[in-house]
DNA sequence: CGTAGCATGTGAAATGTTTCACAAAGATAG
DNA sequence: CTATCTTTGTGAAACATTTCACATGCTACG
């Protein structure tokens, strides 16, 4: 593969979304795709899809399309879903909750393996197949079996100082719920999911029409 | 105000940020405040704020910068915050459970005021001051006591087609949790949250480094 | 085997967004 | 009151992304 250095966030997204319509075309047995079809699916263009994909290199036969079982093998490596990761959740309140029993995480090979909460009434509890341990244990416990991404679902005081934590036992990605804005070196990677902000896009969408 | 059309989206969801760093600047009893300074705590130019603020007027003092508490009026202004929005939330499921008990809705203005799932187990049982209702009452509820913006947080499976029934009651907002791509009419704003996508956006950051 | 048709891959053009850089306005200090 | 300093608001430049349009290669069919 290609390894090019600067593919827009948006190009990453589309092949993210392009991947799950492959695989829904799969599901119904279909053999080819061509960009448009494609495009169709997800409410885009079908040079848009071509040129996201060119980047990457060139999976197509012309006059035909994309053999749908290869291009999900190709989004699949290109996206890096071809292994495990290692998923650290930090903070066992209700939202916390949900994520652990989204079957989203685990079916695409993202797999929580430790839960930590301040809170002693949830320390100690079973939780999906998981113990809460106390957060004054993330350093022990990480350093016995590392992660590479943490879900941090802590209130958002508590959120940068856990972020520092996590940074200093090496972890390079973070997906963050809480409403703040994290500050972290270059080299680790953010992705920030702000209930408020998609809501006040929602309301500013509301307000100007 | 001036409304001009074809902000940005990556400006109205900068704009959600100043706000509420001035909110927070504004609890520290801060008066004024620069560019430069809310461009620091948002990780952005100050030739970024400015120009963000100037597509809507033009706020602040050479010499001086912006009065914080005039700013925080003019983007709730801008935002459309000025007002309450009934939310209706389709879905009694962990995640929705999660977002009733959020405090960010109510906080800024989002009224939770009706809960559906199908689910006969958590029909009828109160729920953080609510009654989860029938998906069946679906129609007859909104009629009664209509709201803005729906909330989806059904499976997937499920999600165009309670879409579709929101949209005939006239919702002009949704904001989308189940994972996949809605179609709406043009007139109908969709924000999804999409975890899949998320979790594979880092997974390219985490591969491709 | 040749021709018609389809769909890719990609430079180039169009469009959109961010950054630069500076004149103008106001503040401050002496 | 003047000189100096600060910070805005904004065209213009730089940069990024999307769309266009078409040559090229492959398929299919007679």
């Amino acid at each position: 593969m290609l390894r090019m250095r600067k593919i827009a966030e948006s190009t990453v997204r589309r092949l993210s979304l392009y991947l799950r319509f492959l695989e829904e075309f799969e599901e119904q047995g279909m053999e080819t795709v061509s960009s448009e079809a494609l495009a169709a699916r997800g409410g885009t263009t079908s040079a848009q899809v071509r040129k996201d994909l060119s980047f990457f290199g060139s999976f197509g036969k012309r006059g035909l399309g994309y053999s749908v079982g290869e291009l999900v093998l190709k989004l699949r490596d290109i996206l890096g879903l071809g292994r495990t990761y290692r998923v650290a959740m930090i903070g066992a309140g209700k939202i916390g909750s949900a994520l652990v029993q989204y079957r989203g995480f685990r079916n695409r090979g993202f797999d929580i393996v430790s839960i930590f909460d301040t809170d002693q009434a949830k320390v100690g509890k079973g939780w999906n197949g998981l113990v809460v341990k106390d957060l004054k244990e993330l350093e022990t416990e990480l350093r016995r079996s590392p992660v590479e991404i943490a879900v941090i679902v802590t209130p958002g005081e508590a959120a940068q100082g856990v972020t520092d934590r996590v940074v200093a036992l090496g972890v390079k990605a973070i997906l963050n719920f809480a409403p703040i804005q994290l500050t972290v070196p270059d080299d680790v990677v953010v992705k920030t999911v702000n209930l408020a902000l998609e809501l006040e896009t929602l309301s500013y969408a509301l307000t100007n029409r």
